[in-house]
DNA sequence: GTTAATGCAAATTGTTTGCACTTTC
DNA sequence: GAAAGTGCAAACAATTTGCATTAAC
């Protein structure tokens, strides 16, 4: 579950992970962005320190999605998108017909959870889901 | 919308893309392995006619999707799957511990339809949902 | 001083593209 | 025989890995 914004550090070393600068960048860098690619991260951090590594994006991404601090989805076909995960757990919606990105909060998910564990005894993570269609404006197939 | 199994060539003319060996063997290989990467379309194609491309295999996987014969879902982080779009519409449960997929009907998800269109506005495409989580037997949590 | 973390370069994986050659219609 | 489709090789994008060096503790 997500840390508070201030212990995250004593998390780390429990883990006996360490604290370095990079690993603070970037985690700054996904609240900041919003929902960011990890070239967006990478892009964003250099603003502050050219010396950042492309490889070390990939890997402390992962260290701070299993600490709970951030999560991914996946937003298009191609890169995955980190966003933080202190705040409500919501799920994503796609247009595809104008690419945007409407945030929705878990418990609207509440039902269908119910129906998937009931029926299927599956327990969905609705903040991973991401659910592609038309949004208000796009309604009509205009991509295909 | 699906074409009935007999006139899916009819389709492809009217169109006008024209009927190769390759594009018979690619909608085949895709029916018979249920849910299949370019990759294994590819290597299933193979053990038939040797000389197939995995260029033609990605171009053609397109075209028949455009057709509405098959669709695809990501069903791992990694490469996307095709699988038929003929028979009923439906999503996937993706376990996360043991990798098992489920299919589940589109009529399941038609509450959670309702619910996103009245309050979002939003038309979402339910034949490509992949929803991940845990199944019955890997309820707690084994893998991250 | 140990050990984890980083940077760098090279390898991998999945996919796309340009183009000459081959089919289909 | 015109136009679409294919194979091939090369280009690309996103990600991962091995390893020597650096920095956190």
């Amino acid at each position: 579950m997500p840390e508070s914004a201030a212990d995250w550090k004593a998390a780390l070393r429990e883990k006996g992970y360490r604290l370095t600068p990079q690993r603070e960048l970037i985690l700054g860098a996904v609240d900041e962005l919003g929902h960011a690619t990890p070239d967006e991260v990478l892009a964003h951090v250099r603003q502050q320190v050219s010396t950042v590594n492309a490889s070390t994006v990939y890997r402390t991404l992962e260290v701070l999605e299993e600490l709970g601090l951030i999560r991914h989805a996946h937003l298009s076909d191609r890169a995955p998108t980190y966003h933080s995960a202190r705040g409500h757990e919501h799920f994503h919606l796609v247009c595809r017909g104008c690419r945007e990105v409407i945030s929705v909060d878990a418990a609207t998910a509440a039902p269908f959870v119910e129906v998937l564990g009931a029926r299927h005894g599956f327990t969905p993570d609705i903040g991973h889901l991401t659910v592609f269609g038309r949004c208000r404006n796009c309604s009509p197939p205009e991509e295909p």
